[in-house]
RNA sequence: GGCUAGGUGGCAGAGUGGUCAUGCAGCGGCCUGCAAAGCCGUGGACGCCGGUUCGAUUCCGACCCUAGCCUCCA
């Protein structure tokens, strides 16, 4: 039985899709002005996993990740650059598409951008408007009015008079109410603007997520996920504008990932702290990078450092340590332990608690590989197969281990580094010193690869190297 | 000020009303030509103060601290 907390209520409720077996999935994805850093891909990661976990599970999963493409920063951006804003978000769709691709996140089933839900937005905008939950201002905006939906400020769990204390933004003389946010923009010479019975201009960015959802899943639907950032304005006035449009529910439960924080400081844009996901990944490989972020709970802060990068390097070490050196073999998963693992994952994707199971299972290997090969083979089969869940362990081991991990400082200056093929053949050489029990030559030649960073270790069959 | 999420051993990080998280690091042993990897064993923790209880890190209450939202933000 799955257990998901809902922020709606505040708790831990146990899933149920509207429809038997069918999830309905919306994400609020990526604003493309920029490249992704590390805090998008905590997003992208945590989402991944659920969807994963939803499949194993068996439901059949629409899963809904948006494009924001048009919006204030683009705008800026692409007149600083001076380009077309559409030149801009296309080069970072780019980007961004390469970034979820080396990390191993699974397209979603949509991908809706903004721009192309013109027509949707105008008519939601309209609705609301023939249903008086919104105002044209003075300026030519279309406002939302807060005051006419009962149930605001219900997911933030605020009151619209503690919202109106701790305003801190100077009144606009269009709005009637500080707390009412825009719809609609009119466009300023020379932005880009679409046509609109409210003249020329742009949507608002709220509104973007309603109609693109409401589009691609329907009216009501199950699942919400986003930055714990978005819960306030961003997921609050979603509500207040689809069902005030649709008279229903919209979202049955909502989930919100906990920040990556650096220096116990939240990773943003504004505060110059972030690390880009192709920084990282030229650092560390991209397993790694998810280890790190599946290593804690995602409701929780996720601490950024080298330190903990460098920890969840040293854990998936571990776990491909254990898996190499077995014949590839299909067998069946050992179901005492998808159990345990099932048990973590299904109490609201308890990745940590999950990763103890592969953890305990990659002990179990070593224990038993030596004695029992077909046991470790079954158990090593188990250990993929769960691994698949969390989108790890799906790489050949050798590949992992022997690939060139890190540039740390000092690390290319210090060491030469060599080919696969010469690596071989020092190893070769060093076999035959061994066996001439020439330890001197045999320890010169390992002393040689360990400052290039190889480490070797000799198995009674053959010596396995990989680099650190 | 209001609201939200947190405070666990050297570090990271789960969890539980009374034996075990897990990973890295430490210590002792085994294995190894020596290492590495691995295995076995082992020490060390639950912000502060009250309360409930036979017993609380875990439940309740107050307090302190951290981060975040209330303005664009994943």
């Amino acid at each position: 039985m799955l257990q998901i907390f809902n922020s709606l209520t505040r708790q831990k409720e146990e899933f149920r899709p509207i429809e038997p077996g069918k999830v309905r999935m919306y994400v609020c994805g990526m604003t493309v002005y920029d490249h992704c850093h590390v805090g998008h891909a905590r997003v992208m990661v945590v989402f991944d996993v659920v969807l994963r976990w939803l499949r194993a599970k068996g439901y059949d999963v629409t899963y809904v990740r948006n494009i924001t493409d048009i919006d204030d920063k683009i705008i800026r951006r692409a007149e600083e650059n001076g380009e077309d804003f559409r030149d801009l978000t296309a080069r970072f769709i780019d980007a961004m598409n390469q970034d979820l691709a080396a990390l191993g996140i699974l397209p979603p089933t949509h991908e809706p951008r903004a721009t192309g839900a013109m027509a949707d937005m105008i008519a939601l905008i309209q609705t609301l408007l023939d249903k008086g939950f919104a105002y044209v201002g003075a300026g030519g905006d279309v406002y939302y009015d807060v005051s006419r939906f009962d149930r605001y400020g219900r997911l933030a769990n605020k009151k619209l008079e503690d919202l109106r204390a701790g305003a801190r933004v100077e009144v606009e003389e269009a709005k009637d109410d500080p707390l009412d946010f825009v719809l609609w923009k009119a466009a300023k010479p020379g932005e880009p603007s679409w046509p609109s019975p409210w003249g020329a201009g742009r949507p608002g960015w709220h509104i973007e997520c309603s109609a693109m959802s409401t589009r691609c899943l329907g009216e009501h639907f199950d699942i919400h996920g986003g930055g714990m950032d978005l819960k306030f304005p961003h997921h609050e006035n979603e509500i207040a504008q689809s069902e005030a449009a649709s008279g229903q529910p919209y979202v049955n439960l909502w989930m919100h990932n906990g920040f990556v924080q650096v220096n116990e400081e939240k990773m943003s844009k504004s505060l110059g702290n972030f690390f880009t996901v192709r920084e990282v990944l030229r650092r560390y490989q991209p397993e790694v990078v998810r280890l790190f972020i599946l290593s804690s709970h995602y409701r929780g802060p996720l601490n950024y450092a080298d330190e903990n990068l460098e920890h969840a390097k040293a854990s998936l070490t571990r776990l491909y340590t254990a898996l190499r050196g077995l014949p590839a073999v299909e067998a069946p998963v050992e179901e005492g332990w998808r159990a345990r693992f099932t048990q973590a994952m299904d109490d609201d994707f308890n990745t940590p608690e999950a990763l103890a199971v592969l953890f305990d299972l990659a002990r179990e290997v070593n224990r038993v590989r030596a004695e029992d090969e077909a046991a470790a083979v079954q158990l090593v089969n188990t250990m993929k197969c769960l691994g698949e869940s969390l989108g790890l362990l799906q790489s050949d081991p050798d590949v992992f281990l022997q690939v060139r991990a890190s540039h740390k400082a000092g690390w290319s200056i210090r060491a030469e580094d060599y080919s696969d093929d010469r690596i071989q053949e020092l190893i070769d050489q060093r076999a035959a010193a061994r066996k001439a029990k020439n330890w001197a030559e045999a320890d010169r030649i390992r002393a040689l690869l360990q400052d290039a960073g190889i480490v070797l270790e000799d198995t009674p069959k053959e010596t396995l190297w990989r680099r650190e």
